[in-house]
DNA sequence: CAGTGGTCTAGACCACCGA
DNA sequence: CGGTGGTCTAGACCACTGG
């Protein structure tokens, strides 16, 4: 027997997935679900906190429940790492190291980075290969004080993604996909025609109160896309 | 004074996004923290329950409450209509239609669209523009059962997003995001040149029993990039 | 076995909304 | 005012895990 506040929860998302029940129109008031499925308040209350976290219906403190619209249809971007990615694939993975050294920090990269011009900072530009077809150029600029250790670190066995969610746990993230044309370097590392077109994100990533990285993800475009799902 | 459930809440996101709590951690107990916070285990429950689902901590029966692997770290992408996208910019939305008509499925959309080949579909193209400016190229196939008067909406005024999602609504669709050139027609109309990089998204909409719509929406790259934020 | 989380109840008090 | 949701309690029974 399913739990009850799961029946609940599937009852109503029945109605609103057949289009009986429109956006915007009433659910059932807690109070009317009680009666109907003879369960207690807690129950009920239970099954629409959870629909309403979940996008699926609207809740009014003294108004009552309604059924959400539904552009809020959504998705999950998870952030992975290559390495994790492709081994997951049942694939070998590998890297090769074009750049590893400390560096003084462009206007640019120092903005990002939430640090002052010129100061040290670790740059790395690192491909990844799947069974050994690049796949990712991946150019990386880190904060010397989330990691310090940073470029001793071995970076064919283990990923700058894997090694810095292990330093610092990360509190968020910002990314932009974007497409673009390779740079002759990329073209070449990533083995694409000058004007194949490329996928790219930039990503920034912060833990606590530092930003820990900036990087730049370039994919080849005939070779890899972000998939997924938007599920109600 | 804030509800009990959510101190708790925060009393442990704290300890793991300070890093004090690693990945793998277990998290103390119900029990322990009824004790702590001298509240029902209800409470407790709730607290974890929600940091479960919300992907912080693992909860597994009859063992315990776990940090969980960071990797986690997620971010909701939404299914937008274009035209609200561009209006919530404070921008003009205007729309071009290049073709709306009944045709033939060929082989693969009719795959595609869970029809045998040859099937009667709605094909429309349309180039949406931001301030006059085009954004996005949309080539739309759509299942006629689910919207059997989809041609006779007037594309300038509604998008096909719009009219789909209140015609039938969705319960899941599925994307791709890639970089591609453009073909010429595409070049022409978002008025790019044929070797800039374009960005773009594949989806299939399923309502219900039925797949609504496939769709290839294109954008010109050097005027488009999925943003977000992925957060703990 | 003892400890854990998964679920549920019957009641309670409060804040908010509209009439 | 009555109806709504927001929160909380003290207890209960169950299923699962490990030793």
């Amino acid at each position: 027997m399913k739990p009850a506040y799961l029946q609940v929860k599937e009852f109503i998302q029945q109605h609103i997935s057949s289009g009986e029940w429109r956006p915007g129109d009433p659910v059932p008031s807690e109070a009317t679900l009680m009666q109907q499925f003879e369960i207690s308040r807690m129950t009920v209350n239970r099954a629409l906190r959870e629909l309403n976290s979940e996008g699926m219906v609207k809740r009014v403190q003294g108004l009552g429940s309604f059924v959400a619209e539904l552009h809020r249809i959504s998705s999950s971007l998870h952030l992975r790492d290559i390495q994790e990615e492709v081994v997951e694939r049942g694939h070998v993975h590998s890297a090769r190291v074009l750049l590893s050294q400390a560096e003084k920090a462009s206007a640019e990269v120092a903005q990002s980075l939430g640090l002052r011009a010129g100061a040290r900072v670790f740059h790395t530009v690192i491909v990844h290969l799947e069974n050994g077809v690049p796949i990712q150029y991946e150019d990386r600029h880190v904060n010397p004080a989330v990691s310090p250790g940073y470029l001793e670190t071995n970076f064919v066995k283990t990923t700058p993604t894997a090694h810095l969610l292990k330093e610092a746990p990360l509190t968020e993230a910002h990314y932009s996909i974007e497409a673009c044309l390779p740079t002759p370097d990329q073209a070449r590392y990533l083995d694409v025609a000058p004007h194949e077109a490329c996928l790219a994100m930039a990503r920034r990533t912060v833990s606590g109160k530092h930003v820990a990285s900036v990087v730049r993800l370039v994919y080849p475009g005939s070779r890899y896309s972000f998939a997924g799902k938007f599920q109600a």
